[in-house]
DNA sequence: GGTGGTTACGACCAACGTAAAGATC
DNA sequence: GATCTTTACGTTGGTCGTAACCACC
């Protein structure tokens, strides 16, 4: 199983042609074919359906293992290129969409100030791929959020070592339309809207599916998606009554034709984490100290 | 990064040696050194000291991504393996041993009454060898254990998916030798005790680690270390004052020379967890609704 | 001088590309 | 018949072992 077979694979899964993974790869048609047929040798299983193409059964189990494991692989090998290299005064920011707060942009300034030349970069990316950003070398530093118990730590992909420290926790709140009945409560219990109508937005509100974990509920399905990053954006879906969301209260208030309840029960809090590879470079401990002092 | 050179890596650390790891893995001392200088060359740093052997800090690094890397590439393999394999009865029960329980035998018993020409297999391990050993195929189960607040899922090593299950919750105790001034108490507070002495024997009692974990503690520090898998030997460690030990309180019951207090605060549970595939077999299945009905 | 890691070199095998064949819509 | 995958085959490059070399105790 070695790892350019793996990544070939995955890149047939993801192209859903031969041709076209050679292409995106740089290898010829021929090659990613040879490549394919020796893994199933390997394996001793057929991993992809031809004609069309798409995975077996064996062959979704082995995506599940090839993603993270060729993440890790590049995890590593950033690891170890970051003990070496001398940084530059680079600080790329890899953030999710809601943890761009006044907190942290006031907290980049201040960086900024006391390190005359640092190059500033911020990419607002979904939570995995932030912390991807960070493990594979693409940032110095992510911000994620998403609830949990008080004092309890995220859920974050595993994919190696890292630092994370908890950076802003804030009252959980539901997003719903002005008009909705329950708007004018002072606070909601969560379990009570399990079976509402809700809008998943992943990248821009808490993901249904870390509400489905935290309550331990099956309810919380999608009434639609969203799939931008954008609150406002979220916020018109909302007051149009197309389903709730649930945010962070300070994210989720001030929004034209909504209303933000707080949630009472269960305790659950929105916390903000910083993850940052355990090398962390000069900018970066300067970033964490100023958000966390 | 080629897997291969990864495992000689790692070897050539475990052993200290570049002979040793050649033999060990069945390649020549000049291949081992070929790997080492090709994956050296690779990352562009030198990973091992020679002479004495050891890594270097970039290799100490290497290490913790190596390990699990080739962890979860065993793991993937034996999960493709178990989907076309026709497995024959057997139950291969993988477990740490305090979750050799009562609970546990009989419903093994029951399980082998059920299921004629069943071939019955039980392993003790610490908790993360018995993880290993059902993602790798070695075993069919695993029966893990730990600390966790309650309805909390245990933190098991992240080396793909696999499925849980909560099997037995117990109250959490500390076992205290029978003449030390707390052993009359009716209860006692985890953190009031994190600065006495503490025997620590990962694979029969509570880790201290968890504790640490669970308390967010700096604390609990080992004063001995008790590196076997028996009860009654930790029993007459604490007896004689080496140290105390955090257990689930119906294994600490009973043990001559010692008293078992329940922890009160914080509100914390021993769980045992099921882990087994997804794949799982009918055996595995039959233990698996044994245990929770 | 012995143990143990490195380097040189040759044999072998694996991986890629080209090109022709085969399969499927 | 067009598109896409497979197979055949030749070239290239990489990997291993043997053996000579070198370094450190």
């Amino acid at each position: 199983m070695d790892p350019h077979l793996l990544r070939t694979f995955v890149a047939v899964i993801e192209h859903g042609s031969f041709s076209a993974a050679a292409q995106g790869l740089g290898y010829t048609q021929s090659a990613v074919s040879q490549h394919i047929a020796a893994l199933e040798a390997d394996l001793g299983t057929r991993l992809v359906e031809r004609r069309p193409v798409g995975p077996t059964a064996a062959g979704e189990r082995l995506v599940e293992h090839a993603r993270p494991l060729l993440l890790r692989l590049d995890a590593a090998r950033a690891d170890i290129a970051r003990l070496r290299q001398v940084r530059p005064a680079r600080l790329a920011v890899a953030c999710a969409p809601i943890t761009l707060t006044p907190a942290l942009t006031m907290a980049l300034a201040r960086v900024r100030e006391a390190t005359p030349g640092l190059t500033l970069a911020v990419e607002v990316h979904g939570r995995d791929e932030a912390v991807r950003a960070v493990l594979t070398g693409a940032a110095d530093v992510a911000l994620v959020d998403g609830v949990a118990a008080p004092s309890d730590p995220l859920p974050l992909p595993d994919a190696g070592p890292m630092s994370t420290l908890a950076v802003a926790e804030a009252p959980l709140a539901i997003l719903l339309p002005a008009d909705h009945p329950l708007a004018r409560r002072p606070s909601l219990r969560l379990g009570d809207l399990a079976d509402a109508h809700w809008v998943d937005a992943p990248d821009t509100a808490v993901p249904l599916g870390q509400l489905r974990s935290a309550v331990r509920s099956d309810g919380f399905t999608p009434h639609m998606t969203y799939d931008g990053t954008d609150v406002r954006g979220l916020g018109a879906l909302v007051a149009s009554g197309h389903g709730l969301a649930a945010l962070p209260l300070p994210a989720a208030t001030g929004l034209t034709g909504t209303a933000a309840v707080r949630i009472r029960a269960p305790r659950l809090v929105h916390r903000t984490e910083v993850v940052h590879p355990r090398t962390p470079t000069a900018a970066v401990r300067a970033l964490v100290s100023e958000l966390n002092g």
